[in-house]
DNA sequence: GGGTTTCTTGAGTGATCACTCAAGTATATA
DNA sequence: TATATACTTGAGTGATCACTCAAGAAACCC
């Protein structure tokens, strides 16, 4: 009996998750949902709900799929492997809305005024640091870290330089692959002392 | 002949710069702006304009103030010192209105619109790693760091890394001040090798 | 093809945005 | 004290904000 929608609504998601990715929360107006969506406010509100719920599965889209690229290179490259090459990867991401990362772009800017968005940021940031800590417990089982040193620390540091260089990478003037290199180049100083 | 405006200037940059650091661009509305400057709009056009002059002032008085911040540490504890106590002090600052840097937040917030606050921001954060590669090779000069390293290099990792630092206080359920230290005793590393 | 159900359309909602300006007020000089 | 020169006030500007809803169009089942 019913119509069905003429869209796809994870395609939807997806280009959202691009325009948010690059504007943020409030550089990004309905008029340019709807004209990026192709879609009507009617038909939009119809779909979501809210720009504040289409951003959170937008956020909660872009997690999975950055978690989902540690994954494959883990798969590639091995945990050590992984974690040398994704600062490398993360910056040099061709078509990419940016290269600054769109949870802690939406945690600095909604923060302040104690938006669920920003806790939701915190949440997935989280989740995030996990995935590198289970990444640096795997790397150490693979005799390519330092058994003494603890994953959830090492986990922690990385996580915050990998954000530093991507926020860094959103300077025009700045050689942001230099920075990934060093940074890679610096955890072989964490492999095992013999 | 004239009247005379009943406000510090100065003082005012001070509280819009707090204001800013912490809400961002459009996260500060003018009805804030009135509230925390106790100024009527017609007062407030009148000293300085618009709201993107203010921002822009606000901007720069940051900058001064954390670049000040730095040489007061230079002069206390010597280059090398300065960038090793930095990333605490800077995490630990009581009553600052965020963690982040308002500079980078800045960044962050107006890049995808080529605004041009952005782009002043870009400027700052030049300035800012002269700074610090300055530090790095005074540091160098006073023995204290391996003078085969390039500062320039040193600066922009070293930046980096305090910007995710600084970053990653923002977020409520991380202990900070660990990764600063952690941050802080890597520095030991860049010591000459005799 | 008739009937039902959903989706799509787009003008319109009140609220808030940054900003303006004419009128009123206070302070300095003469 | 008179006058000139700001500064201050606050209602009001058009634009844009996120969002609503009644009406029409399309797809499904029988």
């Amino acid at each position: 009996m019913p119509r069905r929608p003429n869209y796809d609504r994870d395609d939807l998601i997806d280009r959202a998750r691009d325009l948010f990715w690059r504007s943020g929360w409030a550089g990004t107006s309905l008029k340019d949902l709807e004209a990026t969506l192709k879609m009507k406010p009617g038909s939009f509100y119809a779909a979501f709900g809210s720009k504040e719920a289409l951003y959170e599965l937008a956020l909660e889209k872009y997690s999975e799929g950055s978690r989902a690229t540690v994954k494959e290179l883990v798969d590639q490259f091995g945990a050590f492997g992984a974690l040398t090459h994704l600062p490398a990867v993360v910056i040099e991401a061709e078509g990419a809305p940016a290269k600054a990362c769109m949870v802690s772009k939406t945690l600095l800017e909604l923060h302040a005024q104690n938006h669920p968005l920003a806790a939701k940021a915190e949440d997935l940031l989280n989740m995030m640091e996990e995935q590198f800590t289970g990444l640096f417990r795997q790397a150490q089982a693979d005799g390519d870290i330092d058994p003494d040193l603890d994953p959830a620390v090492l986990a922690r540091r990385y996580q915050s330089d990998l954000l530093g260089l991507r926020l860094s990478a959103e300077r025009s003037s700045l050689d942001a692959s230099a920075i990934a290199a060093e940074f890679a180049d610096s955890l072989g100083r964490l492999r095992p002392a013999n």
